[in-house]
DNA sequence: TGAATTCACTACGTTGTCGTAGCGTAATGA
DNA sequence: TCATTACGCTACGACAACGTAGTGAATTCA
């Protein structure tokens, strides 16, 4: 072996291809718009990923962090700080579209929905945590099924930004964490 | 004019276009799918519609059909009878392709852009108005926000079935009641 | 230094989709 | 009846994306 695979064309393929996405949306990524927009020629992309396919499934996987776990001391201040702190990400459209994009997509391609499963479950387990630590401080029941109650502190949010597209200000992050707690302690 | 356009030809390709739209997803739609699968040929098919595009619209626009308002006298039969009548809807897998495509589709298409939104309102409108008889009846608080309380009440079904893809169940299905029942007396 | 290999570039063949043209055939209105 | 028009069929040109070949220059290891 003469000369490796550099990295930089790969982090450059990847950093492009992350860009493409955004602006382009899943339906628009393309090989040929990656070399464009990368300045790595098309054959050297085929060098560090196989098709065109695993290239997009990496890139998506470098886009992917974990949100870190909100710890105030109660639920309510817990589930303000969550979705405080989701809410700037989610709040950038392009971010939107790729992420309905692979969710979309997810239901043809069984990669992409290995990827749509582990972005899922990296964003769910702080949230289990949070709830099972409030449990713990007995502000929830000991027998709540907190499988749904994920459903619960998630889905409101998740479908008034993503699927509607309202806006969502302080009141609307404070009525909304006042009604999932109140949900949550009734069940 | 000696002779009008068929509307068999016409009915038959939106069928068909329904059918590709359900087996191959947003992604796999084309004219010459729906072509091979009505036996309407292709050059018929553009002499109904202008373009591909129309088609695709013309078929998602036929799907669409509005849920009847639940009227059980309470709130939380009401919710119950909702998710009730939604769920063999959303239970089937190429429905939940289909719609999650549409969504993802239009972030980028206005067009599509316009038929999600008018989904949308079909689906919410129901709920919106059992939103009101409840608050008419006393249920609910006279200055609770109607639009936050859509969101809460659709939110959690939806993430859990469409993003999550969590089956769900008669306990689930009333434990989600009971919930939203408690936030939103709640708020 | 020198052999090997990556890199960027251009170009190609393949495939799939779009929308259209031309052709006979069949159906409809005047 | 008969002119008109839709129908199905086959084929085509345009275009975009895929993945690959070949070239010369640059880089790295031995």
């Amino acid at each position: 072996m003469a000369r490796p695979l550099s990295t930089e064309a790969r982090e450059k393929a990847l950093a492009a291809a992350q860009e493409v996405l955004s602006t382009d949306g899943v339906e628009g990524f393309t090989v040929d718009a990656v070399a464009k927009r990368s300045g790595v020629a098309k054959t050297t992309i085929y060098r560090h990923f196989s098709s065109g396919n695993e290239l997009l499934i990496n890139a998506i996987d470098c886009m992917v962090t974990p949100f870190p776990t909100p710890n105030t001391g109660s639920l309510k201040g817990d589930i303000e700080e969550f979705i405080q702190s989701v809410l700037p990400f989610i709040d950038d459209h392009s971010m939107q579209r790729t992420m309905m994009g692979v969710i979309a997509a997810a239901a043809s391609d069984p990669e992409l929905h290995r990827v749509h499963q582990e972005m899922m479950q990296l964003r769910m387990t702080p949230i289990k945590t949070m709830l099972e630590l409030a449990r713990g401080r007995g502000e929830l029941r000991p027998d709540l099924d907190l499988d749904l109650a994920l459903d619960f502190v998630e889905g409101p949010f998740f479908f008034r930004k993503m699927i509607r597209n309202e806006p969502m200000g302080e009141k609307e992050i404070r009525a909304f964490a006042a009604m999932i707690i109140h949900g949550l302690e009734g069940a």
